[in-house]
DNA sequence: GCCCGTATTGAAACACGTTTCACTGGGGAA
DNA sequence: TTCCCCAGTGAAACGTGTTTCAATACGGGC
């Protein structure tokens, strides 16, 4: 990302850590930034690209911080929380920005379908090289594999999303990620079987 | 409901089935429901709150259809299979529509969040429902039963998410929300299996 | 019939995302 | 150096969700 661009989104990031969602107000970020309206315009195509790439950035820490210290854990479903339970607190550490960030991802305009299909791709890379246990992945997934990812990262954005909403707190998030990562685990370990010797 | 917001209600869902939800101009649903704008404000919220509660009238249809045709099949999987087919094939019948509550549903304002939590419930009944093959929900659910009720409420929700983005197909919703539900529910068998005999 | 409190109305105003446009300044091509 | 192109600028305008407010209509109690 240029420089530009990159300066824009570090404003908006910090607008919306101390307010929320509705504190990011585009006149602000390019004042903040230096830049004028237009300009933000011609690099972000609305307020919600502009959070996507915020959060594309706070997605690129967390792989930082998952190659640091890969989630460990003695079986497949431990590492998956794990890894959960460090992506959920690295997001809810800025409750604010958090909610912003999900806001824009939620609200979905298929103008970003692209960019939001490539950014699921990168968590499922993640859940995918905690299922194995590998620091990254490295043989193609099977469709085993791809299926359990795409099924944990969706608990995950609902849960997020609940919490976002005021359903419930962060540690409801942690708990029933783990919950629902140890059922479908052994979930698709019963099916794998099952399989096997019909 | 009384009559007045019924009838803003149901102009929202005229408008939003013609074009989504920027069709839903406050000023259009007031003036075709015949009233003030202040009086649509004093009813609900918000257009959020307007919609959610259009949501919750579809909710309704799809309870009245699941008691006519209660969702069957041989085991939960099927069955839970088979609701979740209705209901997707029932929001997604009319697109527009569909992407609208859900964009609502999912901004997720901390002020709806009874509202919300209420409407989950009642998904989570029917589902249940269908997990035990029965018309109704008698017998007050298990733990097992409630968490895996929200695991696939909560996958059917991102799954739905993603089709109003525009990620993927309706089939994809159907097909997929078919596996997870295969996976959750082998995988809390297993997890009950292994807690009684450890 | 009269009075009062409350719901409703109509219209205006405000906030903010988004668009538009004429103007400017700087960097590369000739 | 001169010219041209185009990203950047500043300001205004627009649309729509939301709020406000004075004026009005209505329905129940006296």
């Amino acid at each position: 990302m240029e420089e530009r661009a990159r300066r824009i989104v570090e404003t908006a990031v910090e607008l919306a850590e101390e307010g929320g969602f509705e504190a990011v107000r585009l006149r602000d970020v390019a004042s903040h930034a230096g830049v004028a309206l237009g300009t933000l315009y011609r690099r972000f195509r609305s307020k919600e690209d502009l959070l996507i790439a915020a959060f594309e950035l706070e997605t690129a820490d967390l792989e930082r911080r998952v190659a640091q210290r890969p989630p460990r854990g003695d079986d497949a479903s431990e590492r998956v929380r794990a890894f959960f339970g460090m992506a959920t607190r690295g997001l809810i550490r800025r409750p604010n920005l958090a909610r912003a960030l999900l806001k824009a991802h939620a609200a979905g305009d298929p103008q970003l379908a692209k960019r939001t299909a490539a950014f699921h791709e990168r968590l499922h890379d993640m859940v995918i090289a905690a299922l194995r246990g590998a620091r990254r992945v490295e043989a193609v997934p099977s469709e085993a594999e791809r299926l359990l990812a795409r099924a944990l990262t969706r608990v995950w954005f609902s849960l997020l999303l609940g919490w976002a909403g005021g359903l419930h707190g962060q540690s409801t998030v942690i708990d029933e990620m783990g919950d629902c990562a140890e059922l479908l685990v052994l979930g698709a370990l019963s099916k794998d079987r099952s399989q096997r010797a019909p």
